[in-house]
DNA sequence: GCGTATCAGACAAACGTTTTACCAGGAGTG
DNA sequence: CACTCCTGGTAAAACGTTTGTCTGATACGC
């Protein structure tokens, strides 16, 4: 490995001066021959800098952590893969971390994020109690991103997730559909808020009854949002559709329509949220609205290191690229029954 | 942050004595009392190691890498997933690399591998150009653990493939059916000729005809083995069960069934690899063999960290726990067609 | 009572950077 | 001519560990 020394070495000036100029202080005084040649040496010994060494004396890595709840999640696994490619492009590389587990005890979470292994933390929070835990043990400790989820003290940014939601029920309403219910995300998270206030903005907005017997949790599997489902589903009145806040709640959803002999989209439509690729192979295909994940991840990796430049906290929204509706086998026209 | 020094201060020894009691240094002779002393004052002024210095002195920064092609693939999330808590264990952080990157140019490969950030690299191959240029590179340079595929030079850690293919094939022979397809895996990994082995293996060893006619490369995409079934459906004679050696194959040939007013599994008998969570939702749920991927990141991680401390590459195969077939709707005993 | 192990720990030198403090020599200034 | 100021760097001190080498005291054999 070649050192800042064989560098200094090679271009015949100390390593002081090698560090400032290939550093790029904008305070360093060399003359432009001498910072040529510093920058011919340090290619000619294919120079390598150790990290370890800069880590000790910044007391930065270059290391960014990401929490999340679930590694296997499909909708974090494209939040994960954007802010990895983000990271990467800045030069930072990006290391997972277990919520739950950093949510134990303190010990944990001051072994992955202090020491110096780790100069920024993102924080996928799914609204539970350990969620909270972290973020607290963390402000003030290491500089904080919540990724799709609001925050006070800490950097956030988060998708429209009202938008989207109030323009997955209205693509219902746009089919004719006019009693609509809701499966609701679980646990307290402003993007779960967020939805439901689309879904009922949406609904006010074209003059639509809101019905709160239709209104359920519907979680993040798919065995919730089956159950979740069947108590609406069973009611002597059912709405015809359904727009539910995840996609497993919506796997769910049909689930639960199809243990009860109904079909779907004939006698309920579903909508979701996220265009998770096995979205397509279900049957029929499940209609969902899409929201740029990877886009997410991108923006919360770029968001952190202004941070860390400059230690202001900031809150964005992304909003380009807006919502899709991906449009699949689950919605369809509004039939009125035959009687 | 607690340092060394305060540590050393408050149990009234010096720096280097507290390092080799808290790192348990074999030759170190201190008494009882001293000991009990150090880890007293080390928890009472909370000490957390500097990982950066001790990286820098050790040459070791306690960082693994995990190289995948695609975080978002189910079946490597939960690889990852069982690395990440080995690698958590163990004291290490596991982080995540993208082989196509690291493919890309040496300068890429060696920011992440060189320069002392990572102790040791864990790829699992695809079996495409990528995955050589990225094992020749790493070998020599840094410990590396092949996963789920099998390596000359460098360690490995496998599935019993075979074995699980050959299980998946005898039940579909023991449903009775005779007539038997083969989606085959994309690139040239172990693990797909394995599969494709355990499929001969069972075939001749129930006196069945191995027809070539009926093997095609799958793929590992549903399209792609939705494409490939669809050539072997189109056939006069077609067979009356496949085993497909990827999850999303084996969604692809459902597929391709269904395209050609095909009902599975009463037309077409179908088994996949590895029981992602989605199988279940899938309409009818998915037959699988199910193998224990987290065990595979977890025994892979074990693997390169013994690896890092004696440097013999081993080879290991986990057959604990063995391939389970879990039965859901795709499959079915074999009924002679009405004539 | 003398030489020699052994014990229990001290001392100090690394590791490869970054960064603070400093300096020689020439140019400008009064 | 004495002085400051700039230019283009140099020299050395950190950063917090780990680890090889020493040392002062106690125990042991004879």
């Amino acid at each position: 490995m070649a050192g800042i020394v064989d560098v200094a070495a090679a271009a015949g000036v100390t390593v002081g001066t090698v560090s400032r100029v290939l550093n790029g202080d904008p305070a360093v005084r060399v003359r432009p021959e001498t910072r040529e040649r510093i920058h011919a040496a340090a290619r000619a010994v294919n120079y390598t800098p150790n990290r370890a060494a800069r880590a000790l004396r910044r007391a930065r890595l270059g290391t960014l952590a990401l929490a999340v709840h679930d590694v296997s999640n499909p909708v974090y696994a494209a939040v994960i893969a954007g802010a990895q490619q983000a990271a990467s492009r800045h030069g930072y590389v990006l290391m997972l971390a277990d919520v739950p587990e950093l949510a134990r005890d303190a010990a944990s979470f001051s072994r992955v994020v202090n020491s110096g292994i780790v100069d920024g933390l993102l924080l996928l929070p799914a609204g539970i109690e350990a969620d909270r835990r972290v973020a607290a043990e963390a402000a003030g400790i290491v500089p904080t991103v919540i990724v799709n989820d609001s925050a006070d003290a800490l950097g956030s940014v988060t998708l429209d997730n009202e938008a989207a939601a109030r323009m997955a029920t209205e693509h219902l309403i746009g089919l004719g559909h006019r009693d609509i219910g809701l499966l609701e995300l679980d646990g307290e998270t402003e993007r779960g808020f967020a939805r439901t206030r689309g879904w009922e903005v949406a609904m006010r907005t074209a003059g639509l009854p809101v019905n709160v017997a239709w209104v359920r949790r519907g979680g993040h599997t798919a065995e919730a949002g089956r159950q979740a489902m069947g108590t609406v589903l069973d009611r002597a009145d059912r709405p015809t559709a359904v727009m539910a806040a995840s996609v497993l709640a919506a796997v769910g959803a049909v689930a639960a329509a199809r243990d009860r002999g109904l079909d779907v989209p004939a006698d309920l439509s579903v909508i979701g949220f996220h265009d998770v690729f096995f979205a397509q192979y279900l049957q029929p295909g499940l209609t969902v609205v899409e929201l740029p994940l990877q886009a997410l991840g991108h923006r919360s990796v770029e968001l952190l290191l202004a941070l860390l430049d400059h230690g202001e906290p900031e809150h964005v929204v992304i909003t380009e690229p807006p919502p899709r509706i991906v449009v699949r086998g689950t919605t369809t026209r509004y039939r009125p029954p035959a009687r």
